[in-house]
DNA sequence: GATTGACCTTCCAGTAAAGGGAAGGTGTAT
DNA sequence: ATACACCTTCCCTTTACTGGAAGGTCAATC
């Protein structure tokens, strides 16, 4: 099985090292293995490409904007595999999302009308 | 002059009242005049038509994420109507901007149809 | 004229989601 | 052995607020 320092998950997944230890801290990831623990060191974390996926996902679902506390349900649901219990509620997140982002695209639209007027 | 206690331009502007003291605390907006200062009260904050436009103009710039401290020249020149030297700077702010929503859309629309093959 | 209620004031503390940097261990190459 | 790029923990800082306590103001009402 392959294994990943958290410089290379880092990397694989778009986190900053920081926020994948910040996201282990406040258990939104379980606490990594580490690699040659030592009287004088708690070793390396290493992780699998189960836990790369698994923080490609949260990279995914910080699209809909929510906070890592509402995140996590979904996340270790995910993890479960138990798509029925979180699909409606994701569906709707999704959809407000959306139109959100699809609003937020018409303001800027008229700004830059604005700007196009001014200039 | 029409004049406007803070709860009325957090209305007006769609900012709460904290954050507008918020906004004068950090001198993104200057001091606002007070009405019956006394010994023992400062008196309210006082704003002029200017003063909510001022906001407004906040809280459409913050459509494109910049820091507070970045949209502060911004709002100072718009302000005084310079809109010459900020016009190219907020235009490939504002194309860049767009993109990305563009992209977060298109992304979104990946993450729905890949819950649809779910559901 | 005392009280209620909805405002407003300052000040202090806390929050989320990280980022910075020090001080030190590890692992490989030269 | 020394350089270098990693990694570790720990603690402090940041941004943009939000909440709450303790108190002043103002208009209407009892």
């Amino acid at each position: 099985m392959t294994t990943f320092l958290i410089g290379e998950v880092a990397r694989l997944t778009g986190h900053s090292s920081k926020t994948i230890r910040y996201y282990e801290e406040i258990a939104l990831i379980p606490p990594a293995d580490r690699s040659n623990p030592s009287h004088a060191s708690p070793g390396y974390r290493v992780y699998s490409d189960a836990d790369v996926k698994r923080l490609r996902l949260i990279k995914r679902a910080k699209l809909l904007d929510l906070s890592l506390a509402q995140l996590k349900p979904l996340v270790e649901a995910a993890d479960e595999g138990c798509c029925e219990m979180l699909e409606p509620k994701l569906h709707s997140l999704l959809e407000s999302k959306l139109q959100e982002t699809e609003a937020k695209l018409r303001e800027l639209g008229e700004l830059r009308d604005t700007l196009r007027m001014l200039s």
